[in-house]
DNA sequence: AGCTCCGACCAATCGGAAATTGGTTGAGCC
DNA sequence: GGCTCAACCAATTTCCGATTGGTCGGAGCT
């Protein structure tokens, strides 16, 4: 009988358990007392909570992280982890065509949406692109327009998906040293074209906003397959 | 001449610091000294160097912070790819643009890149739907369907993305309990619209898997509107 | 009046020590 | 062998003091 007492024991005090989380009211975060505490409550050892935890666990009912504590509920999926292991598996031209896919559809939600506000930053950027002295400043200036035609979306979810895109592209681009010293030169392409896309927006023309987006990238992607040395623009 | 003394004064600290700065080395994140210490360094007032520094960061030169220093460069845009700060931001509605906006794209993008394999297993996950005994069931190869169109793409980073926007619709939806006991009829609209998108996906054709899709989408809408209870589809 | 300077204060932030927490190990005891 | 207990470990949080940009008000100067 001795055996049949392990097992026995152990799913008593799982359901033990299971009842204290059904009747125990939680904090907001779903989280629940420590190990020692909780132990000590329903008066068992620690050894012995700790393994009907991990058959809870396995069930996937709570998630636990060392320091922070055991919680109710499915573990969350932190982006960050998951932009390292993304970068790994993809590849610029991978990149270069999700962005053509996603960001002419970011572009055509904000010819609907951009404010008064977002315009006027899009034009201090595009003035800020052509006056920059070099080429990280350029960069600089030009990231903040993409993002800010973003923003003007005035949507959460897909600014986020857009911040992912550009963790994605620093991720992947990391480590490359961009090997051009000199700053871009007056008749850069990216002049003409930003100036298409914002004056699209202005005028809440979405098709035009979509197109001229498309036509910006690809106008990048060709660049990048002729310098093969970043994925910048 | 006392008004032009103003300005004289000022510019001629503008300048005096843009020599400094040009001068000192910097740490790497480009921090420069507190301004209390630089107005010191410099020999002028911190009323001074403050309006100084305000000029500069008006040009875009520098930025500041409270509690953090002064910088050099553009303020850092703060990137929300944290799951759980971007589901506090967003909710139900906006999520459901997102989808709209993107989702069609993706189910484009797969009409030109879908394998045999992809197809049949959308047509797996299409046959579970209906057969499926319980909502959770259903809700599971409804989101396996889903995913597998944006596995056909065969793009890491809109797969990702897409996997973003689930993790960010399970987040917002996390708490709301499904009030559907019983199974989805076997009329639900769900069924033909998704056999529309794969039909087109099948055809390889990207301009009706995403109008599919948006329709789909759309469809969904309507019903979430209608119960206000959850996004799933 | 219109400034500038100076000191004090405020709220946001950083830094580091101390406490907390899940995970692990080993000795002692059935 | 299993079980318990205590100690320890590393990750994380929490707390507190110091730092820092921003602000206010009075004194002094032109």
């Amino acid at each position: 009988m001795h055996m049949m007492n392990d097992a026995g024991s152990n799913r008593s005090i799982v359901t033990q358990l299971r009842a204290f989380l059904a009747q125990a009211e939680l904090p907001e975060d779903g989280r629940l007392p420590p190990e020692r505490d909780l132990a000590a409550a329903l008066g068992v050892t620690r050894t012995e909570l700790r393994k009907a935890l991990g058959t809870l666990e396995s069930e996937g009912q709570i998630w636990r992280h060392v320091g922070k504590g055991t919680f109710m509920g499915n573990r969350p999926t932190d982006t960050l982890s998951d932009i390292a292991t993304l970068a790994r598996r993809t590849n610029p031209a991978e990149l270069m065509r999700a962005r053509l896919i996603i960001e002419p559809e970011i572009a055509r939600a904000a010819a609907l949406t951009a404010t008064p506000m977002h315009l006027t930053e899009l034009r201090t950027c595009q003035a800020r692109t052509r006056e920059a002295a070099t080429w990280r400043q350029y960069e600089n200036w030009d990231t903040r327009l993409h993002r800010t035609i973003a923003e003007a979306t005035q949507n959460t979810p897909l600014l986020g998906m857009f911040d992912m895109l550009n963790a994605l592209r620093r991720a992947v681009t990391w480590g490359r040293l961009r090997s051009n010293p000199v700053k871009p030169n007056a008749d850069h392409h990216s002049f003409a074209e930003h100036e298409a896309i914002i004056d699209a927006i202005e005028n809440r023309d979405m098709n035009g906003a979509a197109a001229a987006m498309r036509a910006h990238l690809q106008s990048v992607e060709r660049n990048l397959l002729a310098r093969q040395l970043d994925i910048g623009d």
